[in-house]
DNA sequence: CCTACCGATCGGTAGG
DNA sequence: CCTACCGATCGGTAGG
């Protein structure tokens, strides 16, 4: 009986995430087609079929590991700052949260986003769907702590919220480029210059 | 005689060019590790071996396909431009022919090497450094433009020019971001507006 | 959660 | 440039 397949709820949700896990790490580096899952089952002393019970399918798994990546991002970037009220400090905070995510290099293959959604950008279905509303409910929330800054006149009355947002993220790209392509230690420091000049010399 | 395998030199670069446009169009937009030699000679009527035989391995190809990239960018960008003097006008020019190249989609993926690039940025070998490669030169033309630029006083003495290319870089990589995710078609003028905010407000 | 298996496709080779 | 073939791996299923 012990040593029974038969698990409880608890173990089957530990396994679960163990699975979620070790995917994130993988296909951050080698991107969510390269996540296989005879690999991942190997790799996770696991059948196949044990690991395909949990997910249904490929996409199934894909779909889950792209809800895993949001939840890391959200505990390391705005949760981080949530005790901030919305608005330019809190706006400033999320950027170096971000940056500072990206710097400690959390996941091995960096931002896990720039990589699926690069990857899946010219693709249709519903991982990229997922991936895209993921990225427009990200981008609401630089919208509202910008527009906060601007109606607390933190921020000119003129500012253009969506260009700011495309700044920003152009900043990240860079910084994710320049660490993973180049290896190069000062793209933090870059990122940080950028972002000073987006938000003071406007 | 007039029906056999054999072909003439010309016949076989011909061939080898049809190979290279379909790989690249296919590649840009499903990234270099997704371009399979079975479908590719399924595309272009040929067979796998015959379609080996121009570059060896897989690996072969996706070198040629980094390089034809380069080509096309070449054409499209520094080719289009390079009638202007090196400094500030060159640079713009630059920028500008480079926007223009992103927002044409001369490639139905958007740009190859944003791709390539964060495909192949976490693994190692001859692909991931001759992409590597192939950045290092672009930013290289760009940092001296800039620093003519500088020596022309057209930008400020104490111009930081690879917080310069840094930024440039953030721009294009953002602006092949909200084409390929978003099909934001706004996105060329928001990357024209931050690149007269970082060549006039500094 | 497993073993055992499926058809399809992968990159690549032998031989012509 | 082809046909015919190789072993390995892909995602997935049947049955327990």
């Amino acid at each position: 009986m012990c040593v029974s397949p038969r698990r409880s709820v608890a173990d089957t949700l530990e396994t679960r995430q163990r699975i979620l896990d070790r995917s994130l790490a993988i296909a951050s580096a080698e991107g969510l087609e390269g996540l296989t899952i005879g690999r991942l089952a190997d790799e996770l002393g696991m059948s196949k079929a044990g690991l395909l019970g949990h997910f249904g399918t490929k996409e199934g798994l894909q779909l889950a590991v792209v809800d895993e990546a949001a939840a890391v991002f959200a505990r390391e970037v705005p949760q981080r700052v949530k005790q901030l009220p919305s608005g330019l400090p809190r706006l400033k905070a999320v950027c170096e949260a971000w940056v500072s995510y990206l710097e400690r290099e959390v996941l091995p293959g960096g931002c896990f986003f720039t990589a699926a959604t690069t990857e899946f950008d010219g693709r249709s279905g519903r991982v990229r769907e997922a991936l895209a509303g993921m990225n427009a409910l990200w981008r609401r929330d630089l919208r509202i702590h910008a527009r906060r800054a601007i109606s607390d006149g933190d921020l000119p009355a003129d500012t253009d919220v969506e260009q700011l947002i495309y700044e920003i993220i152009g900043i990240m790209l860079a910084l994710n480029h320049f660490l993973q392509l180049e290896h190069d230690s000062s793209a933090p420091v870059r990122a940080r210059k950028a972002l000073d000049r987006l938000f003071s010399a406007r």
